[in-house]
RNA sequence: GGAGGGUUGGCUGAGUGGUUGAAAGCGGCGGUCUUGAAAACCGUUGACGGGGCGACCCGUCCGGGGGUUCGAAUCCCUCACCCUCCGCCA
């Protein structure tokens, strides 16, 4: 969330992100919680007062007692104060809880550099890498490439659990664990600190990062109030919630490969169709805690670190720079990477790399200062970020398609062929 | 799942209704002594919010949240976590 008090002096500077986001139902919110913090701070001052009144009574009636005297008039003065000082506080309470709700409701503010954009028409190609492979044939989509050698079976999904959970099987299965190795092994030599997160949150957790209360409705939801992770950066990103870390030390660096769940109600039509959209996937993330100062630096640094695994790959690839429509509602600045799809002529979003910038850690109340916890001094608000490199099914689906055989085998890029164990999947 | 015990400042650990924001020790910081260091001794040392140019002043904080009371670290309720024992279990 954002800060209170930058709220208080930049209502305008927020209104005005709020409108660029596309999300008018957060207008409402804001307006509320500009009311409530008003009140709040007359109030507080009053309540204040009267508590000082009472604390210096309350030690004046100890010492009357202490030497017998009567106290008698005094504590009985001393119960209407009581009486106000309990009625100020429970409004006050009413007035934090308001503000709390409603601060959670303002979206973070775009960076300066995210150009303006009503919706995903908007967003700007930044950048283009390779070239879309020529066929001697009429290249196959990968569901059909999959299915033919029963390396993704969808049906029996289907009958284990529903749709949009995939079995994969033989060959297939064996591309998925070598993408968990290729991937993790990359990020570690990229200097990542490799975790094994737990695939359920708690409300906590999904609150700091912002899936509560935006988008409950998007994750699964299990017994005793936990939530099945939508992306293992829930899990990671809470890792330093309520703490304070050494600047010096910084930045973190954190990946976990992990199952993700997303509920993606409401998607249907071809845009499902095969891996493009399922509801359970892997994926490996890549997680920074930053400095305010490096934390742009550290973005473009992730994303070369994607691109570099999509070009390791050999897959061609495009950059987009979102528009302030397109980007949701915690992101200050969004990539999303592309890779081609040449059984399907078009493009899939295999990564999403964003920096929060202090909206997650103000959440999470992740600070910072020289020394950590045991430092001196007043904390400052790290920065976060968070990438995708990338998610297994899209990029499985590009895989397939781009080193199709007309005779349905398919060849493993060299750099993952290790990995996989062979170099032609038949 | 059942029974009991616990959670206090950077750490250890006192404190069961009235100048307790909190003893003591450790650690940290400053000083004396010393060529320097160590040891010893002396002093000092919590966080957050608000106010004032400032010496300072006010409020909140003893796991979280409520309650009782003129007054709560201390009594009551509730939640979370930790420990011990029993049960169950890959």
């Amino acid at each position: 969330m954002l800060d209170l008090r930058f709220i208080r002096e930049n209502p305008d500077a927020v209104r005005r992100a709020i409108r660029a986001k596309q999300l008018p139902d957060a207008l409402e919110s804001l307006e509320q919680l500009l009311l409530a913090d008003e009140e709040y701070r007359l109030l507080r001052r009053d309540l204040e007062e009267k508590q000082a009144l009472r604390n210096a009574s309350s030690k004046h009636i100890g010492e009357l007692k202490r030497k017998g005297e009567d106290a008698e008039p005094l504590m009985r003065e001393m119960g209407e104060v009581a009486a106000e000082v309990k009625r100020l506080e429970e409004r006050g309470r009413s007035l934090e809880a308001r503000i709390g709700e409603c601060l959670l409701e303002v979206p973070n503010l775009p960076h300066a550099s995210v150009p303006y954009g009503e919706s995903e028409h908007d967003n700007v190609v930044v950048k283009e890498w390779g070239t879309a492979p020529s066929f001697g044939f009429e290249p196959r989509p990968h569901w059909e490439i999959a299915a033919a050698r029963g390396w993704v079976d969808l049906e029996a999904g289907v009958k284990i659990t529903g749709a949009g959970f995939p079995l994969f099987r033989g060959q297939g299965a064996r591309l998925v664990r070598g993408l968990e190795g290729f991937f993790l092994d990359r990020l570690a030599d990229a200097g990542y600190t490799e975790l094994v997160v737990p695939l359920m949150v708690n409300a906590a957790s999904a609150t700091a990062t912002g899936q509560l209360p935006d988008k409950e409705g998007q994750m699964y939801q299990v017994q005793d109030g936990y939530y099945l992770i939508p992306t293992s950066e829930v899990a990671i990103t809470n890792l330093h919630r309520d703490e304070i870390l050494d600047t010096d030390a910084l930045p973190f660096l954190y990946t976990a490969y992990s199952a993700c769940f997303r509920r993606e109600a409401g998607s249907y039509g071809k845009d499902v169709r095969g891996l493009n959209r399922v509801h359970q996937f892997d994926k490996v993330e890549m997680v920074a805690f930053t400095t305010p100062e490096a934390s742009y630096d550290a973005l473009e640094a992730m994303t070369a670190t994607s691109e570099a695994m999509l070009e390791a790959l050999g897959l061609g690839y495009r950059r987009l720079l979102m528009c302030t429509g397109d980007m949701g509602f915690t992101q200050a600045k969004k990539y999303d990477l592309e890779a081609w799809s040449p059984g399907q002529r078009r493009w899939l979003e295999v990564s999403s790399i964003s920096n929060m910038e202090a909206f997650q850690a103000t959440r999470l109340h992740t600070r910072m200062r020289a020394g950590g916890a045991a430092g001196k001094g007043k904390p400052g608000l790290v920065h976060t970020l968070n990438g995708s490199a990338l998610a297994f099914p899209r990029t499985i689906a590009a895989i397939l398609e781009t080193y199709q055989n007309e005779d349905g085998s398919v060849r493993v890029p060299a750099a993952l062929a290790p990995y996989v164990g062979r170099e032609l999947l038949s």
